[in-house]
DNA sequence: TTTATTATAGACCGTTCGGTCTATTTTATT
DNA sequence: AATAAAATAGACCGAACGGTCTATAATAAA
């Protein structure tokens, strides 16, 4: 890793919280300064624009975002401990993966009218995300621990839509209520189809 | 209702879109000015400042999303009837109450760490759409439609998270495909409490 | 119709915005 | 240690920002 790219990924670093909490708008070159203590100059060697840096910020909050979950799940053996493993990682946000709360719906919100780029870079983030639920839950299914009757891709869409519901809603209540709610009427669900 | 009110709810309307759209931080007084024809003397003849424009905006925008619901939730007598046509409202995005989507995941998110009054005004609209939810099934069990043991609460709950975080997931996706899937479970678990 | 009041246009203000450019420093190569 | 290359600071730029102010125009009251 050369020079460059350490400053490059340390600008990333520094820039991801600030995006991610007051938007790619609503953030100014001048408080990605600050952050960085770095001159404008320093900035904008390395990235030609602040859109560009704006991509590569999203980029870096999404695949921070799947490592934390991959590494959560992939503890644990069992599709109903791999996920568990990934609804309780959401439901404590005391230790959050990212500050700001989840990218995909800070980001996906701010550019889904204004930005096609960072749209569909949030798109393929769910895809993603519904295609990993469903491939544990129809590993599940295979392996003889879920019911051969469960619609693994209909829950999954369920599931991934209550989460990011119930995210959504903590972030502007304030507090993790509804979210806890939200996840033990999943955990509930998903203990129904264990044989 | 005086001509300067008139001009101000004028403002008000015409201001909406863009701020539901391209959010407060990313909407400029000079996008205002177009869109209502009018300089800018004129518009801070009305509002003492863009934060104070947003606020309005905000009001207008979670009443207005209110009043419709009311509308079409009012038109049924069964409790069934009224989740339905609560359902239904949201399902039609072809013919959207807001343009640029649900105002309280748009203003929430940006809101949530960056502006407390705009957040305390969706927490309230939040309560608001839980509590709506939550007594129209406690109505339906107090006459019988429902079965005794249904938790409206918790239902109410589930039901506007998974409603919210489809919404959302819709507007990020460009399509209803996931909408629909959502609205025809909730619809399915509210027909198996019907008696 | 005159008069008092209100609403509006648009020039203007200081600040901040995203972005450029060059001189200088730091790093890597030999 | 000398040199070539890369990284950085910060002055600078024009444009756009939110906001003010005054002269004028439209409205309401008499």
């Amino acid at each position: 890793m050369t020079k460059a790219e350490r400053t490059r990924q340390f600008i990333i670093e520094q820039a991801a919280p600030l995006f991610n909490t007051k938007g790619v708008a609503g953030t100014a070159m001048s408080d990605i300064m600050e952050a960085t203590k770095m001159a404008k100059g320093g900035l904008y060697g390395h990235f030609e624009s602040k859109e560009a840096l704006a991509h590569a910020v999203v980029d870096y909050c999404l695949n921070t975002l799947g490592d934390k979950i991959t590494a959560a799940v992939s503890k644990h053996k069992t599709a109903k401990g791999k996920l568990f493993a990934y609804l309780d990682f959401l439901s404590s946000p005391e230790n959050p993966p990212l500050k700001g709360g989840c990218p995909m719906i800070n980001f996906g919100t701010e550019a889904d009218d204004t930005n096609s780029i960072i749209n569909q870079k949030v798109k393929k983030g769910m895809e993603w995300s519904v295609n990993r639920i469903t491939n544990i839950i129809t590993e599940g299914v295979g392996n003889g621990e879920f019911h051969a009757s469960w619609n693994a891709k209909e829950f999954a869409i369920k599931l991934f839509t209550m989460i990011e519901g119930a995210v959504l809603i903590a972030r502007v209540m304030g507090n993790n209520d509804h979210l806890h709610t939200i996840i033990k009427m999943l955990k509930t669900e998903i203990e129904a189809q264990v044989i």
